[in-house]
DNA sequence: CCAGGTTACATACCTTTGGTATGGAAGTGA
DNA sequence: TCACTTCCATACCAAAGGTATGTAACCTGG
């Protein structure tokens, strides 16, 4: 059977991508050994090396397909609603409900700052996630205030995140996000 | 030259203890070797592995350190003002400036969660650095709110960390910390 | 169609490093 | 003084990240 080699690189690179995910998502980065991923993806550490830069750029190209699809997530659900500050809330709660994933806690939350270090994350983040964010609240934003936008948006990101954290955390998370979803939307002055 | 092994034994350890605040906050925590740390303390790995239980026993035992000190600096500075809200705001400052060190950066904020595991992490915080964000914050919340306390102080906290990220990364931290603390303050409900 | 070159992947190997086992030196208590 | 414990060094093992090399699959110009 004869496949382009197009289709070769990109097979195997989805297969390491999701092999990789489950991996760095259930055991963490550091508990995750290169031989393991490659095994679990069906082939041998040669096949990630020659695809990936490393341990640390295998896990920056997971890292990267988690914040697509947080990004996409989170489009979706404000774009169904019409009203900014409602976008806004929905994104809110699509975030704490994406952040009840096990792989996606571990991965950009816990292990992703760690491994690519802050500055890093931050960057990707504001290509996706972080720039839905501020798109959202860029619209409730009156510019003739004295507060600086960039820094709101920065600690309202941070909140969220300790708030998906301690969501999962909790004993019945469905019963316990309502009201930390309040105290986010009140953080992000939606509350009232 | 004749020492009580109490005398020994806490001189190792305090050595220890210090040359790894060092090299993990320099160099992250998977970067540095025990035997990097040892031989920085003047010793070797046996010495190491003799006092703590591995390497993320002295993690453990070096972010703890790190913790003691923050709360003691956050309860000297709450300690000097009367006012609640003052207080408040200057345990903010306090907070913000502490996050200017880099071997505080590299061992709470970043390398912390993903090396003790978020839970872990939290409940050392809880007993130091959170303790006394909630004792600030309990005094300024009316219990007949519907809010709840403990998700509220720990959103801010969250906020809060990001700040001091942010704050750091900044080009002119010192022109920047104004600012930082004011979108700080407004998320703590200090505003205005 | 086919030969040279490139891409994709496997295998063998090196090095670092976390952890353990063992031995000896320093201190302690009777 | 003599057994016993604590302290720490040394020697060793196994796992894992990374590299070098070999080989098979693909591609391209003639």
């Amino acid at each position: 059977m004869r496949r382009t080699q197009a289709e070769r690189s990109g097979a195997t690179t989805a297969q390491l991508l999701d092999a990789a995910r489950e991996l760095f998502g259930r055991d963490g980065y550091a508990a995750t050994s290169i031989d393991a991923v490659a095994a679990e993806a069906g082939m041998t550490k040669g096949a990630a090396y020659h695809h990936f830069p490393g341990k640390a750029g295998l896990f920056r190209a997971v890292f990267v397909v988690q914040q697509e699809r947080m990004a996409a997530a989170l489009e979706a659900a404000a774009a169904a609603e019409p009203d900014p500050r409602a976008a806004l809330r929905a994104g809110c709660l699509t975030f704490l409900e994406r952040c009840l994933d096990p792989d996606f806690r571990r991965i950009v939350l816990l292990d992703g700052p760690s491994v690519l270090g802050w500055e890093t994350v931050r960057a990707i983040e504001y290509a996706h996630t972080l720039r839905v964010l501020r798109a959202g609240m860029t619209v409730l934003h009156e510019p003739d205030g004295d507060g600086d936008l960039t820094a709101r948006c920065q600690l309202a990101f941070g909140a969220l995140c300790e708030a998906g954290m301690m969501l999962a955390r909790s004993d019945d998370p469905a019963r316990a996000l309502p009201v930390v979803a309040a105290e986010a939307e009140r953080l992000l002055g939606l509350g009232r």
